[in-house]
This record gives structure tokens, C-alpha cells and sequence, in this order.
RNA sequence: GGCCUGUUCGUCUAGGGGUUAGGACGCAAGGUUUUCAUCCUUGUAACAGGGGUUCGAUUCCCCUACAGGCUACCA
């Protein structure tokens, strides 16, 4: 007992002796080893469709929460009521589900600290914002935005740069200049005002990155920013993710690199509020540059460049629209896959991961420091290699549906059989109509170069020996079909690619393609007889 | 402009004080196959530049260049 209360004392002693900054610092470390549950989120804005960054930023997170046996949860932060755009949220569902990534909590998921939507959340921000105001962290402004538009541009004027800091926040109109009469007066006669941060001076501020390392800035070049606006009634994100931050109890944030220059602001947040212990770990993703060219992956890319930037296809409310991968043809596990492997690797030389091994293989300290641009040619890789390892039965089920969309009706034994033959020549599923079409339709011209290759002047003579042969044969099958031909090649001395890559053009209407005693035995002896005499007649 | 972050083959990346700087995509060549694809083999190609520190630097430090992000009553 007694040794307790020495050992709290002397923390106390410690705590109060040294400078300001570092006691704070040394309990945020402590924070590091602390062992607390892992919960996580991933904290879209519905502006717009989530691009293929927000999803990697997600799958990240939900990585990192099903290692270490945590919490994903989904928050939506819609406190920018000027950029909601209907249909966006339903969209981050959706693809975030088409991933695969499971939400413990969320809007739809409901949970324990419920609710998940920001703009539900509404009332509980202004307490914590006027809290910071009371204890001097913060103070109201009451400037216009067009006086604080002029402010911007007579510095600029005389170019510098306009930075609300301490340098000016004493000449604005504010709680630290009124009196709390007059503050009060003007809330009360419904002058628009907002609360600010009031960002200390000349303080050298230690964050700690667990991708990056120590990242140290001067909060003398920081400005007061906005935490809440009587506009709306709304707080802005930096106070509203900070609050439902702790209120979550998040221990780890994984976020885009884009909100490092914010994590100073952040850390202060959480000292201003005395929630430093509680202080979630922070990791600063590196962005997802375009393929070519400068800047990070943008919405407009996508349609320039030939590839999506979106996970769905998303109809704008202006009615435009833009591709999706689950639309262009890639399986999930092969777009979860080529993500991960975006600005993390495994350390090993493994590149196809199950959504399992992500889970189990991620880690932070293999996340890159710098950016990464994105490969569409790789991409396409990926989603070769699921498409070649899946089995013709599950494969086939999804060419079904694009014979369908085609209006070709068959049944899923032929399909399987098409898909075991086209499998590893294309990309996508709905390749294997494009390369295949001739399973369903008698070809309409010959390749001319395959023509000029193998329809020599003999070649007619020999095709209708096949006919014969075709004729012959009672059993239809592939294996039969091939065991004739080369029996027939070898007893007329032909070469065997002359023949079989004539017979191939007659089949196909190409010399390039699946073998073409597969080939005659789905399509069967009548068509592959008639395909052998339209191509007599008409080459 | 200011602040922050980064920089290994064209791209994704491994590595890390002494290595033939490794793998993958792409591209090229060869092999297998009747063709194409698959598969196998090989090749192509990189430590941004300059200063330090060191016996030695691509690796550590500094500067420069370049790239990216942020700089709103947006997130």
C-alpha cells in the first residue's frame, strides 16, 4: 500500500518537474507498449464513389484488425453537408462487402457506440469544442468569409502567405479580444461565428509514425484551424474525427499519407483534451500515384488512361459514368491482391495471397515509405492468375451468364468444356466470349495471314479427305477425333502442322487457337463438317 | 511561396557499411507444342546528383535536384 502511494508521488514529481512537452511525449510512448484492444476504422467521406486508394486504405486496416483479433469499424463522416452526394455511402457498403472485408461496426452493422454516421452524431461535438474554449485551447471568431477572403489577398498582395495563427488571431474579431458580454451578444443576435483551435506558439511538436518514424514540426507554422461552424451547427473533421476517435476507443489510425500535415493539429487535440493516454497509434499509408505522368491517382484518370479507378461502376448524379473492376471483369480476391501488394510486401517473394494470408502476413513495417504507382498491366496479371486457377466448373458458371447476355443458350457441361480450353489464354471471363466466339458461330472470314500460311494449293484435297474421315468416325470424341487425325497425317506422310493448322483456319476462321480436335468434338461432326466445306467453297 | 514526406531496373518491390544489388510485371530470345496460350530457360534494365563519415557507402549524415502531399468555416 505504502509503496504504492511512493511510487504514484514520485510519477507526480516526475510529471510536474520536467518540461511541458516531454512528460506528455513519454506518456504517448508509453501508449505504445500498452497492450489494448486493436480497433480500427475507415473513415470515408460519401463525396463520391471510394476510389482505389480509399479501398486500400480500408483493406489495410481491415488486415490489421483481423490479425491481431480487433475491431474494423466503419464511420462515415459526413459533416461537409455542401459535398454529400446521394448514393455515395450505399457505394462504400457495397464495395467494401464486394471485397470481402467484413464490418464489425458500422452504420448497417449498428454496435456499441452506435451511431457510426457523423451527421447522427451531430450533438455531441459542440460540448467538446466549447470543453477546449473553457480551458483555453480554443477561442470564437466571429469573421466573415469575406473578410477573412480579403485578409488572404492583401497578404498575398504583398506575397506572403495569410496563416490565422497567433501572428494575427489578436486583431480578428474573437473571444480572446471581446469581452464575454459581448461574445454572448453576438451568439445570442445570430451573428455566425466558429470556434478555433488556438494552435500554441513556437512549440516543437514530437509525433510518432509507426511507418514513418519520428516526425517532428513547429506549431509556428501551423494555423488556428476551425474544430466548429455555427453555419451548419456542424463540427469540421479534424474535431469530429478526434472525438470519435476516443469515444470509439480507436488504438490505431491507418490513414492516406494526405493527412500527415494534420497529425500535429491532431496530437495537440488530444493533449488539449487530456486524452494522451488514450491517443490511438497513428500509421501514414503512402498515396497511389497514376500510372504515368505526375500527381496522385485521381477520379479522371481512370477514363483517360484505359483502366478503373473504382472498385464498382458509379453512374454520377449527373448521370456520368465510370468503370468499376468488378464491371471490367476482375475477381475480388484478384483486385484484394493486387491492392495489397500496392506500397506492402510480404518480405518474402510470395505474390498471391488469399485474403486468409493477408491477414495473417501483414504487417507495417513492410508498408513503403513512398508512393506507389499503379500498374494496369500487372493488374491484368493478377486476374489472369486466379482465372487459370480456379476450377472450369466455377468459371464456367460466370461465362454462362455472359453467353446469356449474348442471347446463346447452352448447357454448363459445354461451357466447362470451353473454359478448360480458353482458361489460360485470357484475362477476364468475358475474354473468353471475345476469343472465342467461333464455339457458337460458324466463321464469317479467315484470317488473312493464316491463309496466305496454310491454305496452300493442296490444302482443299486434303480437307476433303477430312470430311471423309469426320464421316467415319461414330464416336465423336476428342480424344478419337485426335487418335484418326494423326493417324491419317502419318499414313499420308503430311507434316503435322500443315494439316491441323489448315483444318485449325477452317475451325476457327484463325490458325491460332485451342487444339482442333478439341475444338470439333464441342462443336460437333455435323458443324465441324460443314465448317470444313464453307471453307473449301469460300477461301 | 511555406510546412511535411519521399527517391533501388520503365513499373511494383527485396536488400542493406564489403552482394555477380535478388524477385515480379512488361519487353526480347530460346525450348516444349500442330498454331496460339500455358509452362520452362535465358536476356534486358536500377541504387537521383554532390559533399561528408569510413579502410570501404547504394546502405549512415548533410546539401541540392526531382517527385508527392498539405496549406478552406473540405475530408
Amino acid at each position: 500500500m505504502k509503496n504504492k502511494k511512493i511510487l504514484v508521488t514520485a510519477f507526480f514529481n516526475f510529471y510536474c518537474l520536467v518540461p511541458l512537452d516531454f512528460p506528455i511525449f513519454a506518456h504517448e510512448k508509453l501508449n505504445v507498449m500498452e497492450n489494448r484492444r486493436v480497433r480500427v476504422r475507415f473513415a470515408p467521406s460519401p463525396t463520391g464513389p471510394l476510389h482505389i486508394g480509399g479501398v486500400r486504405t480500408a483493406l489495410f486496416n481491415y488486415f490489421f484488425a483481423r490479425q491481431h483479433g480487433g475491431d474494423f469499424i466503419l464511420r462515415i463522416e459526413d459533416t461537409d453537408s455542401q459535398r454529400f452526394v446521394p448514393g455515395a455511402e450505399e457505394y462504400i457498403n457495397e464495395a467494401l462487402s464486394w471485397c470481402g472485408i467484413k464490418i464489425d461496426e458500422g452504420v448497417i452493422e449498428g454496435g456499441r457506440f452506435a451511431p457510426y454516421r457523423q451527421s447522427e452524431r451531430r450533438t455531441i461535438y459542440r460540448q467538446y469544442a466549447e470543453q477546449l474554449v473553457k480551458t483555453g485551447h480554443a477561442y470564437y471568431a466571429f469573421d466573415t468569409p469575406e473578410e477573412l477572403g480579403e485578409r488572404r489577398k492583401a497578404a498575398e498582395a504583398t506575397g506572403k502567405s495569410f496563416i490565422y495563427n497567433y501572428t494575427i488571431r489578436n486583431e480578428m474579431q474573437t473571444s480572446l479580444a471581446l469581452s464575454d458580454e459581448e461574445v454572448e451578444k453576438r451568439i445570442a443576435r445570430g451573428d455566425q461565428w466558429v470556434i478555433r483551435f488556438k494552435m500554441p506558439e513556437n512549440e516543437e511538436v514530437t509525433m510518432h509514425d509507426l511507418i514513418r518514424g519520428e516526425v517532428v514540426v513547429n506549431t509556428s507554422t501551423l494555423d488556428d484551424k476551425v474544430l466548429f461552424k455555427s453555419v451548419d451547427m456542424l463540427p469540421t473533421y479534424h474535431l469530429a474525427n478526434i472525438t470519435d476517435d476516443y469515444l470509439m476507443e480507436i488504438s490505431h489510425v491507418i490513414r492516406g499519407e494526405e493527412w500527415l500535415p494534420s497529425l500535429p493539429l491532431h496530437v495537440l487535440l488530444y493533449r488539449a483534451f487530456g486524452w494522451t493516454d488514450k491517443m490511438p497509434q497513428f500509421a501514414h499509408l503512402p498515396l497511389l500515384l497514376k500510372p504515368t505522368g505526375n500527381g496522385k491517382l485521381s477520379k479522371r484518370d481512370g477514363d483517360k488512361m484505359g483502366f478503373p479507378v473504382f472498385p464498382l461502376r458509379w453512374t454520377s448524379p449527373e448521370g456520368e459514368v465510370s468503370r468499376g473492376y468488378r464491371e471490367d471483369g476482375y475477381f475480388p480476391e484478384a483486385f484484394v491482391n493486387l491492392l495489397a501488394l500496392l506500397g506492402w510486401n510480404p518480405g518474402t517473394e510470395q505474390e498471391l495471397f488469399s485474403m486468409d494470408e493477408l491477414i495473417q502476413q501483414f504487417s507495417l513495417e513492410h508498408v513503403n515509405k513512398s508512393g506507389a504507382r499503379f500498374d494496369p498491366d500487372k493488374a491484368k496479371w493478377f486476374n489472369h492468375q486466379y482465372l487459370m486457377r480456379k476450377s472450369d466448373g466455377e468459371v464456367a458458371a460466370q461465362y454462362l451468364q455472359v453467353l446469356e447476355e449474348k442471347g446463346i443458350k447452352t448447357n454448363i457441361e459445354k461451357a466447362e468444356q470451353i473454359v478448360a480450353l480458353m482458361k489460360n489464354r485470357v484475362n477476364f471471363v468475358h475474354e473468353i466470349w471475345d476469343k472465342a466466339t467461333f464455339f457458337f458461330e460458324r466463321p464469317s472470314v479467315y484470317d488473312e495471314t493464316s491463309v496466305r500460311k496454310f491454305w496452300k494449293e493442296d490444302v482443299p484435297a486434303i480437307m476433303n479427305e477430312l470430311i471423309a474421315l469426320f464421316e467415319s468416325i461414330s464416336t465423336f470424341e476428342a480424344s478419337i477425333i485426335e487418335e484418326r487425325l494423326v493417324a491419317f497425317i502419318k499414313e499420308k506422310e503430311f507434316s503435322m502442322g500443315k494439316v491441323m493448322n489448315a483444318l485449325r483456319l477452317c475451325l476457327l476462321g484463325n490458325s491460332n487457337g485451342p487444339n482442333a480436335a478439341d475444338v470439333c468434338a464441342i462443336i460437333g461432326k455435323d458443324e465441324a463438317i460443314a465448317r470444313l466445306k464453307q471453307a473449301i467453297s469460300s477461301i
